[in-house]
DNA sequence: GTCTATAAAAGGATAGAC
DNA sequence: GTCTATCCTTTTATAGAC
């Protein structure tokens, strides 16, 4: 009564999708939707071609797959952050070195999100899961940015989303734009220095605005 | 002796090319490299598939061509500013303006640019032609920055690629991630309204971190 | 649930005439 | 320089056995 599996663990569906899915996230982001390869994808995987199909439908069904997984992964990060017992610009800080360093983390999330841009997010669209997102950073943004009004820290009147847009287009940018923007200024992006003076300017930028 | 087109043009090569990047400009921005079709770009063309083979010998040949083509156009933008007669200030936000708006009302650079991001560059590598891209926006800033320090206005001594990727990177991101941020926080970013507003706003951000 | 083999279609590229 | 017709590889997707 010997299992199939040299590992001594028997076929496991949920193991078997979750093998998919990391390796399916790699190779659309590394290749787009488009020029991702369902072939390539079952290749690297310890099961078949048949089974992305079995599980997933089609292309499409398992890209979709892939970006909800990324999506669901940060929307658990945000919330673990309990800023509310820090002063304003502490909060602030913190909350801008977080996201900073995911999107330094996880370069294959930030890819996805282009690609998803390239396609005029019409998968996200499509997604309840997605579409539905967490928007707590906003709200926490919010309860930051209106303390220190209120305890004088901040002299602009903010609206939080445009706050968030402009931490998250830094953040963003350096790892979305790392290939083109360091081929032409002859720089790297992900150089340990770099990375400390960036994470550095992008929290002075935001509170020097506020504080101005 | 008729000429063959009805509008009284004969063959013109340099007509034909051009209308063929215009086309394939647009299907790569709007569908990325591998999810662009050559059938279609023939289809919206007053020429035919063979020719866009004949010009430019395959489609990643024309996605090149597409590519430099739009780094060109910006080039010569960046140069006709003339900054150094304003003083620091006027000059700094005079040249973020200029950056915004390019963004703003050239969303299939902006896509064609997160799109070679996604190949890592390597097109780009690969042309001279854009390699050699004139770093001039580095200059000016850098001499904008030691003019405002010189004359007391900035307290900070910033790095002029740093200051380029931030004023790049809001910029950029408005454009590049509008669809995946306008769904997740149901705001339109090409909103009459809020372009004024983000155009002011990293302006006052730039401005505000060097005085600080 | 999983595999091998294969169908079906799409899409990049070219032949050859004018 | 330009056109129509077509080749042929690649790739998505499925059939059918176990």
């Amino acid at each position: 009564m010997a299992e199939r599996s040299e590992n001594g663990r028997k076929n496991d569906p949920e193991q078997t999708k979750e093998d998919i899915l990391l390796v399916a996230t790699q190779e659309f982001s590394t290749h787009g939707l488009a020029g991702a390869r369902v072939d390539s994808i079952a290749e690297k995987t310890r099961t078949s071609k048949r089974m992305i199909y079995y599980y997933f439908g089609s292309k499409e069904g398992l890209y979709l797959a892939v970006l909800e997984q990324s999506y669901r992964k940060i929307r658990s990060l945000e919330s673990d952050l309990h800023l509310s017992n820090l002063e304003p610009e502490e909060a602030l800080r913190t909350l801008i070195s977080t996201t900073f360093d995911h999107d330094e983390a996880n370069p294959d999330f930030v890819r996805l999100v282009s690609i998803e841009n390239i396609h005029h997010a019409a998968h996200m669209l499509r997604s309840e899961a997605i579409r539905d997102l967490n928007v707590s950073v906003i709200e926490t943004i919010a309860g930051i940015l209106e303390r220190g009004f209120d305890h004088g820290i901040f002299r602009r009147k903010a609206d939080p989303i445009d706050i968030h847009m402009m931490i998250s287009a830094f953040c963003f940018f350096r790892v979305s734009n790392r290939y083109t923007f360091g081929t032409i200024f002859r720089r790297n992006l992900s150089d340990g220095d770099t990375i400390e003076r960036h994470r550095g300017m992008i929290a002075d930028a935001v509170v020097s605005y506020l504080k101005s």
